[in-house]
Parts: C-alpha cells; sequence; structure tokens
RNA sequence: GGGCCGUUAGCUCAGUCGGUAGAGCACCUGCCUUUUAAGCAGGGUGUCGUGCGUUCGAGUCGCACACGGCCCA
C-alpha cells in the first residue's frame, strides 16, 4: 500500500528505515524546548540592544527549507510562532551527525535544534546549532514553496496542506476563531448565560427548513439533527434564565452552494423583556465589537466596499424597501395570485412561490439584498414566513422582525418572539395547511413547545447570527467553503 | 437540476494538426563550511480523473460517468 504513494515516499520510507537502523526513534514521545521561533528571536533582539552575551536555545519546529553547501547547511524551522533560520556545520556537529542530517532529513521533518544565537553576513538571526534531533518524520512531501497549494479541492480536502501553504488561509481562521471568542465575550459581558440544548430533536423548529433525519436505535424512535435551537432556548426563557445563548452547529438539508453549507454555525440569543428594537441595539453592538475585537477597526474592505459597522445602522422597513427599489406595494396585492400578477406585469423574473410571504422574500431577496451593502436592518416582515414572530400591535398581517444585511449578505434574523400560546399553536396550524400544499419548509407542530408556552413566556427578544457568514464578511471572502475548516464534499471514490 | 470551465509528475503548470510525455520547484547522484527562490554538473521518477468508442495510432476527437470551480435555478 506504501508502495502506490510513489517514488518521493519511497524516497523518505528508506531514510526512515536508516535513521531506525543506526538508533534514532523517529517518532520521539517529547521535545525539549526554551524558545518559540519568534520568542528566540525576540530574545536575541533584547539581549543584543543591552550588549550582552547571546541566548542558548532550544527550538522545535517543520522543516520549511534546507540550503546544504557541502560541510554546512542553513535550513529555516518553522513553528506556530513563525520561522527562525539554524546554521549546521560539519565541525561544530561531527561528521556522522552532519552526514544524518544531510542525507535523511527532508522538507515537512520536524526537528529539534540546540545551539546559540548569532547573526549571519546577510543579518539574519539564527541559531547556531550544537545538537540536532528528529521529532517526526515526515513520508510525504508537502506542497511547492514558490507556488504552493492552488487546487481548490485538495485545499479543502486536506485542509492540513492549505494551513501549510497558505498564510492568508491560516489568517483566516485565526480571525474566525477571533470573531468567535469576541462574540461570547460581548454576550457574556451583557449578562447572557451561554448554554447548551440538545442536538438531536424529536421535533425539528425554529426555521423553515428540511432537516436530516436520523434514527435512534435503542429507542427505536426518528430523530432530527436541529436545523435550530430556538425553541430550546425560548424553552429556557420560560424557565426564568432570563438572557441566554448558544453557539452550535445547525444542520439543513439543502443544496451546497457558495453561502450555504449542510452544516453551519449560528448564534442564537435570546433576552426576555426585550422586543425586536433592543435586539437592533445589541446587533449593531456586538457586531462592531467584534469587528473592533477580531480586525482592530469597525471599518473593513468586503469585495471592494468599504463597509463602516459604527452603530447606529440604518432601519428600513421591508415594505418600504420594496417599494422603492421594485416599485410594488405589496399591500396593495395582499394575495399570492395578485402579488404573482403584478410581478410578473413589471416583468421582474422571479421564480413562483407557494405563499404570498415567500414571494415578497423572493423580492427582497433578488432586489434589496444585493443592494445592502452598508449595514442595514429590514424590518417588519409578512406574517406567513414568520411562525414565531409576534405581530405589530397595529398590524396583524406584519410581526416584529427584521433581517441584517452587510455586504449584500444576509447574516442575521431577529424578532419579538411570539409569546401567545394560543396564537402559537394556530401558526403552527397554519403552517400545516402551507406543508400539505407542498411546502417542504412549513414549520411543523410543536405541541411541547406550546405547552411551555402555556405556562407563561414573558416579551422577549431573539436573535440568530450566522457565524460562517459574518466570517466570510470580515476576512473578505465570497464563499463559506473559505471559512469552514473542513466544507462537506462528496466521495472521492 | 441546467450551462460553462477544469482534472497531465509530490506541487505549480505547458503539451501545436491525432504520431513514442514536457518545464520549474521537489526528488535522486556528485561538488560546495555565512546561505536564504543558495549555486554548479548529471538523472524524468507519470494509471495524462474513470470507462467505452472512433482511428493503423488518442493526453489530444466523440459519448457516458466521477470529482471540483464559477454562473443560473
Amino acid at each position: 500500500m506504501l508502495e502506490d504513494f510513489g517514488d518521493q515516499v519511497q524516497q523518505r520510507m528508506l531514510k526512515l528505515q536508516r535513521l531506525r537502523e543506526q538508533g534514532t526513534e523517529p517518532y520521539p514521545a517529547r521535545a525539549g524546548r526554551s524558545h518559540t521561533a519568534a520568542e528566540a528571536l525576540a530574545a536575541f533582539e533584547e539581549t543584543e540592544a543591552a550588549g550582552g552575551e547571546p541566548p542558548t536555545v532550544q527550538v522545535v519546529g517543520r522543516l520549511r527549507a534546507i540550503r546544504v553547501m557541502g560541510k554546512s547547511a542553513f535550513a529555516h524551522v518553522e513553528d506556530g510562532s513563525g520561522r527562525i533560520q539554524v546554521y549546521l556545520k560539519q565541525d561544530v556537529l561531527g561528521e556522522s551527525a552532519f552526514e544524518i542530517f544531510k542525507r535523511d532529513f527532508d522538507l515537512g521533518d520536524f526537528i529539534g535544534i540546540e545551539g546559540h544565537l548569532f547573526r549571519t553576513r546577510t543579518g539574519e538571526v539564527t541559531v547556531y546549532v550544537r545538537s540536532y534531533q528528529i521529532l517526526a518524520k515526515a513520508l510525504h512531501p508537502l506542497p511547492e514553496k514558490w507556488h504552493g497549494l492552488k487546487d481548490v479541492e485538495t485545499r479543502y480536502r486536506r485542509r492540513y496542506l492549505d494551513l501549510i501553504a497558505n498564510e492568508d488561509v491560516r489568517r483566516i481562521f485565526i480571525t474566525r476563531t477571533r470573531i468567535v471568542s469576541a462574540m461570547r465575550r460581548f454576550l457574556d459581558e451583557q449578562g447572557f448565560l451561554e448554554v447548551e440544548t440538545p442536538t438531536l430533536q424529536p421535533i425539528y423548529g425554529g426555521a423553515m427548513a428540511r432537516p436530516f433525519t436520523t434514527h435512534h436505535n435503542a429507542l427505536d424512535m426518528t430523530l432530527y439533527l436541529r436545523i435550530s435551537d430556538e425553541l430550546y432556548l425560548k424553552r429556557l426563557i420560560v424557565g426564568g434564565l432570563d438572557k441566554v445563548y448558544e453557539i452550535c452547529k445547525d444542520f439543513r438539508n439543502e443544496g451546497v452552494s457558495t453561502k450555504h453549507n449542510p452544516e453551519f454555525t449560528q448564534m442564537e440569543c435570546y433576552w426576555a423583556y426585550a422586543d425586536y428594537n433592543d435586539m437592533m441595539w445589541l446587533t449593531e453592538h456586538m457586531v462592531a465589537f467584534i469587528a473592533e475585537q477580531a480586525l482592530g477597526s469597525m471599518q473593513f474592505t468586503f469585495q471592494g466596499h468599504q463597509i463602516d459597522v459604527t452603530p447606529p445602522w440604518r432601519r428600513w422597513s421591508l415594505r418600504d424597501a420594496i417599494r422603492e427599489l421594485a416599485e410594488i406595494d405589496y399591500m396593495d396585492f395582499p394575495t399570492l395570485d395578485a402579488l404573482w400578477t403584478e410581478v410578473q406585469r413589471r416583468g421582474l423574473g422571479m421564480s413562483p412561490q407557494p405563499t404570498w410571504g415567500k414571494l415578497i422574500d423572493e423580492l427582497l431577496g433578488e432586489i434589496v439584498e444585493p443592494t445592502l451593502i452598508q449595514p442595514t436592518f429590514i424590518k417588519d416582515y409578512p406574517i406567513d414566513i414568520s411562525p414565531l414572530a409576534k405581530a405589530l400591535p397595529d398590524d396583524p398581517q406584519t410581526v416584529e422582525r427584521f433581517e441584517i444585511f452587510i455586504g449584500g449578505l444576509e447574516t442575521g434574523n431577529a424578532y419579538s418572539e411570539l409569546n401567545d400560546p394560543i396564537g402559537q399553536r394556530e401558526r403552527f396550524e397554519q403552517q400545516g395547511v402551507g406543508a400539505k400544499a407542498g411546502d417542504e419548509e412549513a414549520h411543523p407542530m410543536d405541541e411541547d413547545y406550546v405547552l411551555a408556552l402555556m405556562h407563561g413566556m414573558p416579551p422577549t427578544g431573539g436573535l440568530g447570527v450566522g457565524v460562517d457568514r459574518l466570517t466570510m464578511l470580515l476576512t473578505d471572502q465570497t464563499s463559506i467553503r473559505e471559512v469552514i475548516l473542513f466544507p462537506h464534499m462528496r466521495s472521492e471514490e
């Protein structure tokens, strides 16, 4: 089976064998280290400035460049902090140790070295190696040093190579981590309690989407991978946890695209005694905080646009936005048929939708969304696409809901939560009508959730933010796969 | 689901009109004790994504399929 890998792997296998034969363990259990590469460089600069003796260091890392010159050699060793050059000389190491390095070490191997620091003729701070040790032999060559790794399929399937070869990719994922950690910090500081709710749910809900289905063998029951954690988090609001949030994977059984991965990360939070206006405040301050923490600025570039997330953001009603950009007041066309006729009469090129609200959502997505570059709250949505949101006091067809748009991307969704149990049951029933009419994304009835509401839920604001989408914005990426370490791929077989 | 493009050495890529598979890096052999895309001399290491077909002959032409990318739905 190792023969399948070709000549270069065979060569490295031989070297591995030779190391073992002369008594070296090529995969030792531990490594001595006194400094990271970056710390070693800093330590040298410090003592140099102070006029002191150059420090002796032990550094470890992966060999990223080797330049052998007969009886001496330079190499670059890379660890998580960066790279440092090392210098090996035959008359320091001895003939045997130097020959072993030359003959049996390859690019990609992990090595530990020990020696004092000095500055070369060309000025680079370098470790003058007194001794070295193999830490792990690499049997497969790494991507090439100039052009790196470009093949998108290989980059996604073998992300470790992408991270080794492409510095900017590493930076994206470090930024992603900073985004999530800043989000947590912000919510924690606002007094939200981080909780965990079920991934495996007997009834899916909280969003309009098709679920993944699975089966519990011992209990012989069908379970769904969550499409949202909303209904569980609101049960916690009923239970008196007044501010809760969860950052977790949701799963939606839909097509994959540059904006959709079957599993994606969402932050949802619920705030008792708040409404959707409070959630707008929370959203704009949270995103501003995250940008500041992750990027060092509330301004950033996305696809050539200068975006500024400094609060407050624009608030624009959905009806006004569509009235302005599509020149249709959908309230003048209160049925699916009437609105569809008007949309077609104007030649807007929309695709047919199962409900009035979904057609409005289509207009939003096609006509309004691409224009929303600066952060914008589009607010007040049709009730039939928002079965969990509370209606406006003076307009029973419209709910207190907003979506967040930045850079032409929908990045979040929020509303004043419907807390009337009877009203909620009616909404679910209404969704059931849609399901019977063939709407595969209709929200299912959840009696257990209605039961929770019957015990009383305070007025509550809820918010969901797509972590992947937010990361795309803050790292200037147009494909969700560029911000997910291991995006979904078809089987290679 | 549809359209277009791509898949050739470990990596990045050439490959003309259908005529025995190419380059750089990497790798192998030798030289080289302050180099840094080290250098010098020599060596091609391959299931041309898979299958079927056309042809005297296919990386190249045709069909199907797989995987990926972009656009559309």
